[in-house]
DNA sequence: TCCATGTTTCCATTATTATCGAAATGTCGA
DNA sequence: TCGACATTTCGATAATAATGGAAACATGGA
C-alpha cells in the first residue's frame, strides 16, 4: 500500500459518521449491511450515509454488492490487512517499542499483489 | 482511548505533510527532532510545520520538549498504542479475520489509566 | 408497462482545514 | 540589555470536505 492510499484510509476513518459506520459493519461479518439499514441505524439521511461510504469504499476497506432492491456493504478484509501493515510497519519497523505487545508480529513484509493496485 | 480522540489521532495522520513528520519522527526515537529540522528536510515553511505538529501532538502522537532553543518533537509511544490498540480492538474483536495475522494478539484488553485521559 | 422501493447523483450551501508571510515570543551568548 | 536564532501565533486567503433535499437511476413485482 503506497502513501497515498494510506491516506485516503486514514482520512476515511477520521469522521465520526464513518468511523460509526466501519464499527457498525465490523459487527456483520462478510453478509453486510444494506445501504437503507446502516442508514436507519445511524439516522444519517440516505444522502449523507451514501456519500460517507462511498468514501469508505473508495479507500478499500468496504466492498458492496447489490441484492435485489438492495445494496450491501460489508468490510474489505484486504484492504484493512494492507492499511494495518502499512501503519504497523512504520512504528513497529521504525521504532518498535512503539507497538508494544504488537512488535513480535511485524516480521511479515508487506504483500504486494499483482496487478490490482489501483 | 475514546472515538473522540481516536478521530483526532486518524485525522493527524490523513495527511501528507503530517504522515511525512510522522514517518521521519519513526526514525529518531525518543531523542526526537528539533522543528526546524524537520522542517528543513520536509521542506516545509516554519509556520506550516508548526500548524501541522500541533495537529499531531493534540492528538496524542507526539511529544515535545524544549532544549537550548529549540524544540524536539518525538513520537509518543503511549498514544501510538493506545491509538493503534483501539483499531485493532474494532478490527480484531468484531471481525477477527479482518486483522489476518495480527489476530492472535488482541486478547490483550485496553488499559485505563487513572485519569489521564483528557 | 407502471408503480413502489432502495439507492445514488446532483448541486447549492455551509463548515472546516490548510497555507504561509509577518509579527510576536522565547532562549542564549556577549 | 541587545542582537541573532528558533519557533509559534496571528490573520487573511484559498482549498477542500460535509450536508441533505430533490431528481435520477435501478430493481422487482403485478
Amino acid at each position: 500500500m503506497e502513501e497515498h492510499q494510506a491516506i485516503r484510509a486514514l482520512s476515511a476513518l477520521a469522521h465520526e459518521s464513518r468511523l460509526r459506520i466501519f464499527r457498525l459493519l465490523t459487527r456483520h461479518g462478510t453478509e453486510g449491511l444494506a445501504a437503507g439499514k446502516i442508514a436507519e441505524q445511524l439516522e444519517l439521511p440516505a444522502a449523507t450515509l451514501s456519500f460517507h461510504i462511498k468514501e469508505l469504499s473508495n479507500a478499500g476497506l468496504v466492498l458492496d454488492r447489490r441484492e435485489g432492491r438492495s445494496v450491501l456493504y460489508s468490510l474489505n478484509a484486504d484492504g484493512m490487512q494492507n492499511f494495518l501493515s502499512f501503519l504497523l510497519d512504520d512504528c513497529c519497523g521504525g521504532q518498535p517499542e512503539l507497538c508494544g505487545p504488537l512488535y513480535q508480529l511485524k516480521p511479515k513484509p508487506r504483500r504486494k499483489r499483482a496487478s490490482k493496485e489501483a
